[in-house]
DNA sequence: AATAGTGGTCGCTAATACGT
DNA sequence: ACGTATTAGCGACCACTATT
């Protein structure tokens, strides 16, 4: 029986164990790769576009040595090839693929230089903190940038503004990634930047977030939204729900980083409308 | 020191494409 | 036309930084 809140605290246990097992089928994988990579005389665009004609399911490890996750991997592709489908690639378009990855992200040079390194400790290490650091590290930087961007615009521009901050609407409050001339009950225009390299439900929140920014709002409050990255490409039905939001008027301007100079002008004239210095 | 908030990664399932 | 192989979509989780 719980006494207490600490009690219930100190009751929790993890849920998984601590394993670091990987998938056998993985495993076996990996392995024959690797043993592939190994007989190859001459790393070659045409030795590694055989290779995964011939082993499609190869293709992610081959990724690997040039640095990308299956994810990143899957957003290069949907961008040049229109397709993040890896596989019918490897067995289509073997040789474009590897093509494209050696240029992009100089793939045999990769391949060469992970298959003659002689591997240390410290090596392994290295890697390791690179694939789990950069994630975090990534998401923050590439997060602000776009933000960072937009701020840029807004101080070119001569407004007062504060970002990242929560606005006052009709009777409620909603976060918003930059409001006009401050956050709270004064806030006139208002606005979100959601860059996005990578799919997730991050997206969704994203959508939900500018939603309910758009329900919030008095009629006199300007909501403007700024997009941009592959990942809104990979989660086109988020897209949707924000295209239809601006459909409907419910947001005044939808925007991506090429479509900057409508968004100040666009922001220009909201201010003028609403007789805020500039 | 805790927490709010950022985007990237992962694994599952539904949908679709493909081969027979 | 049907059954399998492949892809797209989704939601939860991760690693980190900035803020308080």
């Amino acid at each position: 029986m719980l006494q207490s809140f600490d009690d219930l605290l100190s009751q929790l246990r993890p849920i998984a164990p601590h394993s670091r097992v990987l998938d056998t089928s993985l495993e076996e994988g990996v392995e024959s790769f690797a043993e592939a990579i190994r007989k190859i005389p001459e790393v070659t665009i045409d030795q590694l576009a055989e290779l995964i004609r011939k082993h499609p399911n190869w293709v992610p490890f081959l990724a690997l040595c040039a640095g990308l996750t299956l994810e990143q991997l899957k957003n290069a592709l949907q961008i040049h090839f229109g397709t993040a489908g890896w596989y019918r690639l490897a067995q289509r378009q073997a040789r474009e693929l590897i093509t494209f990855l050696d240029q992009e992200y100089g793939l045999t040079a990769a391949v060469v230089a992970d298959r003659t390194r002689v591997w240390t400790l410290a090596h392994v290490l290295k890697e390791r903190l690179l694939w789990s650091r950069q994630r975090g590290v990534r998401s923050t930087a590439s997060g602000r940038s776009l933000e960072d961007i937009v701020e840029g615009v807004l101080r070119h521009l001569g407004f007062q503004y504060e970002m990242r901050t929560m606005f006052r609407g009709r009777t409620e409050t909603a976060p918003c990634d930059f409001a006009i001339p401050a956050g709270g009950s004064q806030a006139q225009i208002v606005g979100a930047a959601k860059g996005f390299d990578s799919t997730g439900s991050k997206l969704s929140d994203a959508v939900r977030e500018v939603e309910r920014m758009a329900q919030v709002r008095r009629p006199t409050q300007y909501v403007y939204v700024i997009v941009d990255g592959v990942g809104w490409r990979r989660r086109q039905s988020d897209l949707k729900r924000l295209w239809a939001l601006f459909e409907r008027g419910e947001i005044d301007g939808l925007y991506t980083m090429s479509h900057l100079d409508d968004f100040k002008a666009d922001i220009e004239a909201a201010s003028r409308r609403l007789s805020i210095i500039s």
